[in-house]
DNA sequence: CTTAAAACTAATCAATTGATTAGAAATAAA
DNA sequence: TTTATTTCTAATCAATTGATTAGTTTTAAG
């Protein structure tokens, strides 16, 4: 009987994450957002709820992206070389088509701090969890590190992937180049 | 002739930089400031014109606050182990008051990315520049390096410190501890 | 004291925001 | 074809935004 929906959920979720990557939630209005994905904002309202949940739906989906970089981080986990191999295979990323959009999980973070809303920080801090178990799996090839070296080694980790994800928001090719080169010389 | 002022300019751009650095630009209402500021929207205009120039005020304020932590850095420049100090001075100063704000320049650059107001944009620049030239300087006590391996830890630097920024807003101290100490075991 | 100039208060402006509504259009089952 | 159901269009809602206005109060020079 009903009338069928004229587009794809799924596709216009991506449009929807590539609008918050680029200006961020509270700058990205749900005029901009049903220009681009090309519905209007009652059909966003009707797929998505409100504002928060398609942005909460375009993090999940940028976090599936996300997820391949882990699959082969994970499929690949030798040692310290691993971990960098990961390094700059964010950075590509973050970088891709030429765009300075950062990383939408850091932008995120660096948005709303502490004060993000519930589901929202439960998606970064999950990531952020799996990603440092892999930073630690990964420095455990070297035994002759005690556990506490392991543990600080993993909190400089994942404070320099922070830094790397603001970076490729706001800083040339070849800082980033030497910033992951100096970051792997200290391990 | 004139009424005399009720406000002290200085103070209120005092509190407008607070609301700020909470907030960050676009989440602070010209409300919120004349709350705190304790002036009303009229007087913000009569004093600073507008709330975009109110923000680059805010921002003068803040860097000549960091402008101490520089020139206690400049004062003790000694080499590799000046730089760290001044790392612990700036995640100190960054999360003082047991506030978790940041730094409200590397919060803006995260803000804005690269499409920040041209006079914003060259504050930070400009501070930017100094820093970099102290890193150099201090590198330098080490006369074995190159002037290559030199450039490529002063870019090092310069990004680790915007990952230290972005850390003091959302982690806790032993992570910004560790993050430090082992962004100098490399050095 | 008078008065001109500036600062203040409070209200309001147009524009934009996220969200919603009423009604028209489309579609598949009966 | 009819009809119930859903989607879609376009307009609109109240709230908030940055900015401005009109009118009052204060102040110091003359």
């Amino acid at each position: 009987m009903p009338r069928v929906k004229q587009y794809n959920e799924a596709e216009v979720i991506e449009s929807a994450m590539g609008v918050f990557w680029q200006n961020g939630y509270k700058s990205t209005s749900l005029r901009m957002l049903s220009k681009e994905m090309g519905i209007n904002q009652f059909s966003i309202n009707a797929s998505f709820g409100n504002k928060q949940n398609l942005f909460l739906e375009s993090l999940k989906l940028y976090r599936t992206k996300l997820q391949q970089l882990l699959k082969t981080f994970e499929e690949n986990s030798n040692g310290i070389e691993s971990i960098k191999n990961f390094f700059y295979a964010f950075a590509e990323f973050s970088n891709q088509n030429e765009y300075k959009r950062g990383c939408l999980m850091i932008n995120t973070m660096s948005e709303f701090g502490l004060e993000v809303d519930k589901e929202v920080g439960a998606l970064i801090s999950n990531y952020a969890e799996q990603l440092k178990a892999l930073f630690k799996k990964n420095l455990e090839f070297n035994t002759t590190k005690d556990n506490d070296t392991i543990k600080r080694q993993v909190n400089y980790l994942d404070l320099a992937i922070g830094g790397l994800g603001l970076a490729t928001k706001v800083k040339d090719n070849t800082a980033i180049e030497d910033y992951i080169e100096m970051t792997f010389n200290n391990l």
